[in-house]
RNA sequence: GUCCCCAUCGUCUAGAGGCCUAGGACAUUGCCCUUUCACGGCAGUAACACCGGUUCGAAUCCGGUUGGGGACGCCA
């Protein structure tokens, strides 16, 4: 059996941290399988489907390098096909006519609730046998209702939660199409699900309630039923639940606050799914180990702390020359005027190791490209009478020395050593006149970085 | 209210009856390295929600309690 898994999205907003997930498992689950992985976009709500949302989704995928073998079908374009099954289950029976308006429809349930019931559709028109149906109200445009089991129960085995079971008296004949003719959400994915023979359904968490209907009108239809596999939600950092209101971000902000694609992914395969103590894997590992056993079923809490490291730790690993690449976007960003200045993948190369994010890389990088102001007051704290002069040779030596960093390092330390200084006596005041810090990366890397000329002249402005 | 799901260190998790005096990672604490910070190395603190059962033996199985979450739309 070839595997064939989907991410099915409704385009209401943008691609958020759950959902970008829940799209890296079912691709993973495909490319692990070499199955075929199908993009469509649930867009029956016609109100709340927006075009933007569309590509932000689009966009968010291909930043994760999700890509799909099929799609993206959108289910508005499948209008017809929708039609032609609700016109088969009205006549087979398996469906029926509602004329229940709205306003009866929510007194009903309100009338439930009162009781302590569950609120749910009654069955008024539901047609039986020696049933005679209430007159057909003039003006009321019916609603399509899927005529669901009485009795009985519907279970399936969950491939991350196990066995569920559901009584099908708790189930309503839900409407599979509404008064205007357009087909709801529980009823589309059926009917696509069986089109696209889709034989994994892999979503969250949220849809293990529709589950049983949807197996039930998957039954009607005569369809297989896939396996299902559902994924705990994730919760913020702060252990509340991520909404618009709070804490759900776009995927897409994590690129611009300063993370790279391998960390990101690499942080939510392994945010409610393990491969025994693997931490940092490839995306390419990822796929070769990622099975639905070993999906938590609990809620997972985000912790942004663990992303930095993470992040961190795919920074230091990156090749000086795409790694600088990134850099440039933020140092554009935070407009400082790198374009005459140091080598960016210079600069990041000496960075790396303390930043954990692109963002404080570029904050960091602040110094390489623009001259720091003279601070008198921090200078005095480490600039000793006998530092002065030892910087001076140094200056004097430095405009021979061959500019790489153990020749750098070697000037440095002979300089120390004829002048009778301990490491930061020379260090520290160095530093503090050439960046203006006092926590920057090794005194030499920098001078490499900043180049001969630029190093001369601080010298020259700090001591002047 | 009804139904469904979940429950191991602060966090992500390993764990599918004996390998567990519960392992790893982030965070945290201490020490070492060191030109500060960082990186790195080493060490430490820290968890099976509770109560019953099954069993020679339970973090692992069963029941209940408590706590958390989700769903009950002509939304998806």
């Amino acid at each position: 059996m070839t595997i064939r898994s989907r991410f099915a999205p409704s385009p209401t907003g943008f691609l958020h941290i759950g959902g970008a997930r829940t799209a890296l498992y079912a691709w993973a689950f495909a490319r692990r399988h070499g199955g075929t992985f199908i993009l469509r976009i649930e867009d029956t709500d016609v109100e709340r489907s927006t075009p933007e949302a569309v590509q932000a989704i689009l966009d968010g995928m291909q930043w994760l390098g999700l890509d799909f073998d099929e799609g993206p079908f959108f289910q508005m374009r499948a209008m017809e096909r929708y039609k032609e099954v609700v016109a088969q289950m009205l006549a087979n029976g398996s469906a029926y006519h509602c004329y229940m308006p709205p306003a009866e429809l929510d007194a009903l349930r309100e009338a439930q609730r009162a009781r302590g019931e569950k609120p749910r559709y009654d069955g008024t028109w539901r047609p039986a046998p020696g049933k005679v149906l209430p007159p057909v109200p003039a003006g009321v445009r019916p609603v399509v209702r899927f005529a669901n089991p009485t009795d009985g129960v519907v279970a399936w085995v969950d491939a991350v939660k196990g066995r569920i079971e559901i009584a099908n008296t708790e189930l309503d004949d839900l409407i599979i199409a509404r008064a205007d003719g357009t087909p709801t959400y529980n009823f589309c994915v059926c009917v696509d699900d069986w089109d696209m023979k889709i034989t994994h359904v892999i979503r969250g968490d949220d849809h293990v309630n529709n589950t049983p209907r949807q197996i039930n009108i998957l039954r009607a239809l005569g369809a297989d039923i896939p396996v299902y596999a559902h994924l705990s939600m994730i919760l913020g950092d702060d252990g509340q639940k991520l909404s618009k209101r709070h804490g759900a971000v776009s995927v897409m902000e994590y690129p611009q606050n300063g993370y790279v694609r391998d960390a990101v992914v690499n942080y939510l395969a392994r945010l409610g799914w393990s491969h025994g103590d693997a931490e940092i894997f490839s995306m390419d590992q990822f796929c070769q180990w990622f099975d639905l056993d070993h999906i938590t079923a609990s809620a997972a809490q985000f912790n942004t702390e663990k992303l930095n490291w993470l992040n961190q730790e795919y920074i230091k690993k990156m090749d000086a020359e795409p790694l600088g690449a990134l850099l440039v976007s933020f140092l554009e960003k935070t407009g400082i005027p790198f374009a005459d200045g140091p080598s960016p993948a210079l600069v990041a190369d000496a960075l790396r190791e303390r930043a954990r994010t692109l963002v404080e890389m570029a904050e960091q990088a602040h110094y390489f490209f623009v001259p720091p102001q003279t601070d008198a007051t921090l200078l005095s704290q480490h600039l000793t009478d006998a530092a002065r002069t030892a910087i001076k040779s140094l200056g004097i030596s430095l405009k021979t020395t061959a500019w790489v960093k153990t020749e750098i390092n070697a000037a440095l330390k002979s300089t120390i050593a004829a002048h009778g200084l301990k490491m930061p006596q020379l260090m520290m005041p160095l530093r503090v006149m050439l960046t203006g810090q006092t926590q920057t990366p090794g005194v030499d890397a920098v001078m490499h970085v900043l180049g001969r000329e630029e190093v001369l002249r601080r010298l020259e402005a700090a001591s002047g």
